[in-house]
DNA sequence: TCCTATAGGGATAAATTTATCCCCTATTGC
DNA sequence: GCAATAGGGGATAAATTTATCCCTATAGGA
């Protein structure tokens, strides 16, 4: 696993807040989850554009900050279910203020980060 | 310049507000600039963790996005002033809402952030 | 017997982001 | 002539994050 050299910045409620929910899927898991996309699977399917292994990861570390838990059942095939912790709840509206901030300047973005992506490839 | 390889995502609003809003100093830029801190040297004061060179790109990236405005005085010493757009001030309660979180929970996050980063090492 | 579904993890590569270093511009004031 | 000031940027290294590849295990069905 790779082990981070520098010590995090945690000087104000940004820097936490970045600590853990950075990951570019640790929002989009906590939503669907919270949608009631609990087992590993369905979260796989809901989020195709990543990897199994990435989101085990970044699953993994929103456990560690005890935003989510995991219950593994003991049965064969394994089951696993996710859920949010009441921790982890509380930060749904705060996901949900970027989703919608996001929503209503769709077009605009859009066209905005094309354009600079298209701009950078000469 | 870096160039990037791979098509951004832009699926939802979550990764809309992504692209702008990721980079580690960019939403601080943003509050900063709000709060009246317009010229280089004054956010790299309020901001020493970063280095100016850094600054000085992801204010270029919040510029392309349409969200900051730079205003170059011709006169020497250089002067330099930036200022929100209309769109980069609707970003200020959102900015707002995630600072609050980390506020809220500033006991609690700062415990598990660094218990996660000692178990990693060891 | 082989394929599928479920969940997981090690090793490694590629992409991306941040940080470091060092140098440049032009003028004012010693 | 030289330092100080204010703002920049190229080249490169280091850190960090994501993605790829491949392998493990079991039960059920074709």
């Amino acid at each position: 696993m790779y082990e981070r050299k520098t010590v995090p910045n945690l000087n104000c409620g940004l820097d936490l807040i970045g600590e853990v929910l950075y990951g570019k899927w640790k929002m989009r898991l906590l939503w669907f989850i919270n949608e009631g996309y609990q087992r590993p699977s369905e979260l796989q399917r809901k989020i195709p554009d990543a990897t199994r292994r990435v989101l085990n990861i970044q699953l993994k570390e929103l456990e560690d900050h005890e935003l989510v838990t995991k219950k593994i059942y003991p049965v064969v095939p394994p089951k696993v279910e996710y859920s949010l912790t009441e921790f982890g709840k509380t930060l749904i509206p705060v996901i949900s203020t970027l989703g919608h901030w996001g929503d209503a300047n769709e077009e605009r973005l859009r066209t905005l980060i094309l354009k600079r992506f298209e701009s950078e490839r000469q």
